[in-house]
Order: C-alpha cells, then sequence, then structure tokens
DNA sequence: GCTCCTTATCGCCATTTAACGATAGGACTG
DNA sequence: CAGTCCTATCGTTAAATGGCGATAAGGAGC
C-alpha cells in the first residue's frame, strides 16, 4: 500500500466562526456528508489508512462501483476527502483541516 | 423564561463503542439529523437556553410551524432533544447524553 | 494505435425529504 | 362546557437522495 498521496495532518487553526448562519449552513452540510452508513465507513477506513485507492474502498463495502463513487464524491466536494490520481488509479485520502473543522462545530453546540 | 424542565447535564460516560458497524449507524443517523440547517439552529438556540417552549421557537425561524415541528420531532426522535409538556405548552430541551455521545463518535473518527 | 484497467458520469427508477396549509387534539380560562 | 391557545399530525407536492447497470474517459503497457 502506498501512502505517499496523504499527507501528515497539519495544525493549522481555523480562523472562522463556529456559530451564525454561515456556520450554521457549514456544520449541516458537513452532517450531510457524513448522513449515510456507507460514507461514515468510508471515512473510517480512510482515516485507518487501510485503504487509499478508490478500488480497494469498493472492494470493502457492498454497493456497486458507481455507487461507491457517487458516496466519494459527496465527500469530496464538501472537502472532507481528496482525490489525488495515481497513475492509473485515484488516490484518495481524509482532508485533516476538514475533520478539525467539524469537530469545532459540533464541539460549538 | 423557565427552564425548570431543563435538566443539567450529568457526566455518566457511555460505554458503547465508538466504531464498527453499529457506530456507524450511529453517527449517521445522529449526522443525520443535524444534516438541515434550521435543525442547526434550532438545537443552538436549545443549548444557549435562549428558547425552550415551541413557540418561541417558531418565531425565531423562517418556517412555518408545522415544518418547526417536523424537525422537532427528527431531532427528538434521534434523541438528540427532549420535549416536556409545560401546561398548555410544550418545553424542548437538549438531550446532554446524546450530543456527549455525537463528539465521541465524531472524535473517533 | 489498441487494449486493458480503473474510475467517473449518465440515465433511470424507487424512496425519502422538506415545505406548506388545513385540521385534529389537549389543556388552560372564563 | 365553550372558547382559545398551542402543538402534532395529515395530505399533498416538488425536489433531493440512493441504488444500479451501462457507458464514457483517461492512463499504462504491449
Amino acid at each position: 500500500m502506498d501512502n505517499s498521496c496523504c499527507p501528515l495532518p497539519d495544525s493549522a487553526s481555523d480562523l472562522r466562526p463556529i456559530e451564525g448562519a454561515e456556520a450554521d449552513e457549514e456544520l449541516a452540510s458537513l452532517a450531510k456528508a457524513l448522513s449515510h452508513p456507507a460514507r461514515v465507513q468510508i471515512v473510517r477506513l480512510l482515516a485507518r489508512r487501510v485503504s487509499c485507492v478508490c478500488g480497494e474502498i469498493v472492494d470493502q463495502l457492498p454497493l456497486a462501483q458507481s455507487t461507491v463513487s457517487q458516496h466519494l464524491k459527496v465527500l469530496k466536494d464538501c472537502g472532507l476527502i481528496r482525490g489525488e490520481i495515481d497513475g492509473p488509479r485515484i488516490c484518495y485520502c481524509l482532508e485533516p483541516r476538514t475533520l478539525r473543522r467539524l469537530r469545532a462545530l459540533i464541539g460549538g453546540l
């Protein structure tokens, strides 16, 4: 397994507010991305670095390849994961900053 | 404003695991409850104790009373809030244990 | 260039969600 | 007990979601 595409977490702090209308929208958007068990499982896989490549994620889930690809798109669109082209494959990895942001927003409740 | 219906947070720890298939379902379910800005705003209102009574919540949101009532039902069904009858009104309040559980699940990612 | 492998996108269908007005029901007040 | 206030539920509609197979697109390697 090659994790070269997955960056180590950085520790820059996020200065955006954790409450207000914009924060509500942001939290709702991130929560929606995690509102499906398959997407939670994908995030967990990537957090554990068990898998990075799309094909392996498909193998771990009881879903069709096209369905998994859609879930990956949802997670990517909200910034929770990132995909980088790695030869013929695509290597997905967590975006630690977004996950930290989510924790901050939840913590602010 | 009367907050007598809203209990103070207790600190009992939750022994359920924070990963695995069941935890995935649980996290997805809680995330879905927060996947709408109006519901995030309701949780925030209750966290700030700005309002406890359904009618006041309706006043704070640009939505019809029936719509707000449905959002409250979603939050209640997943255990994030609780409603108690207070004379002719209904007093809603956060369920701190569920919120802590959500934080634990998010933290476990 | 052709072919294979990998992933994204398209089209379709069934189900769920969100919104509202209207209505029902429960609890005080007079 | 009649009226009033507050909240939940019903019925409807439009839009979003989740699933799949089929197909397109883009590199790798022969």
